[in-house]
DNA sequence: GTGAAAGCGCTAACAG
DNA sequence: CTGTTAGCGCTTTCAC
């Protein structure tokens, strides 16, 4: 049934162990094991070693360690999907987490709670050090278990409230308040938003920030212009509609999300809307499409790098010693970036 | 120096292990590894077992399970970086990986030799089941000590020759001759093409695409049509600034990627060329940025879900027997999207 | 079917 | 420093 086992067959022939280097190098599997855990050896020891690992092209079998060790060095990443944000999230992480010798492991739960169970499994049977996530609704019920069985976790993007994991935001309450302020010191008065869906985190903090703004500058905010455009592209397009076939349509739009902009931009571009002389915009979430788009998008840029940065150092201090900090939550601020969609309202 | 280890202390106390559901189900834990791996089991004690690993909350230990079997369940991705289209095919790969129970572990290796190193190590170390990476040529010195060890890869975007793997490509010449066609078939005979870095197979199999398309048509290419863009945004802005600025310049270009097509549209837009009036553009790569510009451009679309379900089963053959089959190469067609930015040749 | 037992490759005591 | 040894949690013989 089974091929004879040719020696010189092309199946793997066993890779060499600690067991196999320590022989060679005439030493016991404790000194190899030290001098590959850095600590010190004597001098020819560690020759011989070096020299026998060489030889042999051994390799370290890290599951070995891991399930020794009961840390495997990966850290799970649990999103909905890989669009522009959290795929520029997963590439510095990557970076990031490369420095301390760990890589990342992705799952993409597509907002299906059954995926979100299934993903957490998985990081945790594979005893993963930590998992990032974004803080998605679908996750709360299933997370705390796992939580409480000891699993690192760190939140960003959006929140989960009430339990205990560390937090990396963007201050998106603060970052619109700025985009709106600018549509205000530009001389709107009348100032619309598209909001995004109202169970998100994000979406309350970006909607507040809109809110604020207009409140400490004595702008009023008629209800039919708080839209909801559920963070889609098609919730924008039809956002943007609603708000332009007001009898009093707004003269700037604040669209608190990347794809509710490219929406209302394309229904702009059908009905002869051109900015920023019929109107102004600025979006939450910059993109490449925003810089190349004629004009120019104004946006609050996420700083994607700053936030992976955070996550990581957040992730390294707490697996260092998980029990001696209280839960953290960074805020790190946007900038807004000024482009040609933003301008001083006509009449 | 350490805390004292109170019971019910906030550090990890010890996962239910195998043993434990044997202990507290009443049998041996042989036989809870056959229930586990869904070998067939006595009723009476598939229940017990059940129950054992409900209420003691036992999760497997893949760690230990990858130790002893030699297999991780996990695949690891290796890319430059993550854009748009590399993560379009990591999300993909993750949901199609997730239906045989895998997850992805990614790792950029930003085009330096030492980190695709580090990289290769990481994964086979950890024991990936195979890695998929773009086919670099920074990794063709590197990557071959592992194939000959018995790491299964495969290829896909860019191919590394003689190297004994499984390919999956988009075919690259095809497209491009398809995408000049369309050119030519408009009435341009002046066409142009900004070409990728040459030591890229992609970058070689595109410009033989426009050549074949060309020849084909009669349309005689003079070698200051072809320019060097180096896959870049800058190398298309300066591509379609030398092209332009030619005597007799292009009526029509084709580009061999989109980050120099982006280039090549700011350049464009800077210096007033509209189109498709004053040029027709045509891009390999369709973004979602390249819907939104006024006009939209015209784009080869690569299939990602396609070329990640690809992938995926010549993976899920491979690992089903590793020996059985000859290498695969496979190519997939890739849709051309035409949009405003081809028109008629005027004059 | 099932239980007992032998490891998988490694780390971390432990005694020297 | 070093060698020896006891496991980590699991799969997989091997007898029964």
């Amino acid at each position: 049934m089974y091929q004879d086992q040719q020696p010189g067959d092309d199946r793997h022939e066993r890779q060499p162990t600690i067991v196999d280097v320590a022989n060679r190098a005439g030493v016991a599997i404790g000194t190899v094991s030290r001098h590959l855990n850095g600590q010190s050896v004597r001098m020819s020891n560690r020759d011989q070693i070096e020299r026998a690992i060489a030889e042999l092209g051994y390799r370290r079998n890290s599951t070995a360690v891991a399930m020794k060790t009961d840390t495997s060095h990966i850290v799970g990443f649990m999103v909905p999907s890989l669009g522009e944000f959290h795929a520029g999230i997963l590439e510095q992480l990557t970076r990031k987490m490369r420095l301390n010798g760990r890589a990342v492991l992705s799952f993409c739960h597509d907002m299906k709670p059954h995926l979100v169970r299934e993903g957490l499994e998985f990081f945790a049977s594979h005893r993963v050090d930590a998992v990032v996530m974004d803080g998605e609704d679908v996750v709360r019920a299933d997370l705390l278990p796992y939580i409480e069985k000891g699993l690192v976790v760190a939140l960003y993007d959006n929140d989960v409230e009430g339990i205990p994991v560390d937090r990396v935001f963007v201050d998106n309450r603060r970052a619109s308040a700025r985009a709106v302020d600018h549509l205000i010191d530009l001389g709107h008065r009348r100032v619309a938003t598209i909001r995004g869906n109202e169970r998100d985190y994000a979406a309350r903090e970006r909607l507040a920030g809109f809110r604020q703004a207009c409140d400490a500058r004595g702008v009023v905010v008629p209800p039919e212009y708080v839209v909801h455009g559920n963070w889609g592209e098609i919730g924008g397009y039809f956002g943007i509609r609603a708000l332009m076939e007001l009898a009093e349509p707004p003269t700037a739009i604040f669209s608190a999300n990347y794809n509710m902009t490219i929406g209302a931009l394309t229904w702009a571009q059908e009905n002869g809307v051109v900015l920023p002389r019929d109107l102004s915009l600025v979006s939450f979430d910059d993109v490449p499409a925003f810089k190349l788009h004629n004009p120019g998008i104004t946006a609050v840029e996420q700083p994607i790098e700053r936030l992976a940065d955070t996550l990581s150092s957040v992730l390294d201090a707490r697996l260092a010693d998980p029990a001696v900090m209280g839960r953290r939550e960074i805020k790190v601020e946007c900038n807004i970036i000024l482009r040609g969609s933003t301008g001083p309202v006509q009449q």
